[in-house]
DNA sequence: AAAGAAATTTAGACAAGGCTAAAATAATTT
DNA sequence: AAATTATTTTAGCCTTGTCTAAATTTCTTT
């Protein structure tokens, strides 16, 4: 049943996953990007994949997961999110810094371990980022939301999640006390591809229009 | 300062580590039982290791480690260690498995991470298995202790180590209660290599020879 | 001390996963 | 539609760490 993939594998998978998610195409250049490898290491570890039948691949069109490469990838996250989680709440790792600790540990997580920091976490729903944690069955809660960049202004709105790529973000967010389920107003969008302001905790704040795509929010209940 | 070495590295200074501290010598053919691998894999490892100065090796006698090799060796092993004693004590996992889980966390532990989980357990001394704890400077404090099997009958001794590599041994001692720190009486030697009686908790148990050669006691304060 | 046995090393092969350079295909521009 | 550009794939090479089989060297026994 457990097959043993290396961490190879497991990182294309897990990368697959979420160019999947936030593109919807999966293209060999986007991979290479996403995992700092040529592109033709790309097309010769695609072809492996899709040989081990985890994704299928269309020579020169992307390539997408079948449900058991699907499940793999999806494991990996879950790993991935609890780890990030429990480094927060159990070690009070700093938020900006769970992501790298647990892109090592989501590979070395046993399944016995899995549950018992699932069990001492509450078998909580979200990581420290807000992203949702997929269960154990491999289905994941995805929530409907918005990017802060498209907000219209005089919205109050709550964040939902914030991307988990860039440390500097994440600190300069932290520092203004932006976090998932804070609730805040977007005051104005900013001209000329300016930032958009924000107003929480009474003072006001840009937020770069980059950084706003990468900040889900949701409207909140006004 | 800090070079990545690959985990396989490790692995083999931790080995070369641990033959050199229990049989002195260090022979390929004990490397390579040790770590599972062929002989001939050793031996050229064992040459990559000495070409980083890491090791020093004369052909057909064995290898030792240098100072920078036996550094690094003691890093890992307090990895390995803390990280046992954490799971035991953080989470709950039984002493039985925490060895098996160590094995690949040890890979992973950044220094931060390191420093947060010394912290939490109190700076620890020992593992579950009363096995000291290197220090982060590299210096690891050893204690004098006997092995069970050399000790006479009639002897109150307290239990200092046990070998942590034998989890159906670990899961028996446990059983029967018997830890490091545990105090109990050693009543008497079966002829012919029989076990060796022991006597805790007013109940007698016995505990066979060779089990009993991995069972490190010191005499208790009679 | 010589012969046989055991341990170690060498030689050569292989699998994984990466790379570069060149060729093939697709997309875009003129 | 043709030409140029961008993307993807192929071909071939490299490194790491493993293996087996054969050759050495050392140890043990007589």
């Amino acid at each position: 049943m457990e097959k043993m993939l290396s961490q190879s594998i497991e990182d294309y998978l897990k990368a697959i996953y979420e160019v999947e998610s936030s593109e919807g195409k999966v293209s060999t250049s986007a991979l290479s990007e996403k995992l700092g490898v040529s592109p033709a290491s790309v097309t010769s570890m695609v072809k492996k994949l899709s040989e081990r039948k985890l994704i299928t691949h269309k020579r020169y069109q992307g390539v997408k997961l079948t449900p058991a490469g699907r499940k793999i990838a999806l494991e990996i996250i879950r790993h991935h999110r609890l780890v990030e989680l429990y480094l927060k709440e159990a070690l009070g790792v700093p938020w900006d810094q769970v992501h790298q600790e647990a892109e090592k540990w989501e590979h070395v997580l046993s399944e016995d371990l899995e549950d018992r920091i699932d069990k001492f976490l509450g078998y909580p729903v979200t990581d420290p980022h807000g992203s949702p944690i997929p269960r154990r069955d491999g289905t994941m809660i995805v929530r409907q939301c918005d990017a802060l960049v498209d907000v219209e202004p005089d919205t109050l709105v709550k964040v939902v999640e914030v991307s988990d790529h860039d440390p500097e973000l994440l600190r300069y967010l932290g520092g203004i006390g932006l976090y998932p389920e804070t609730e805040m107003t977007v005051v104005s969008k900013q001209p000329f591809k300016g930032p958009i302001m924000v107003e929480l905790t009474g003072k006001e704040y840009p937020i770069g229009r980059n950084a706003a795509k990468y900040i889900l929010v949701e409207k909140a209940n006004n």
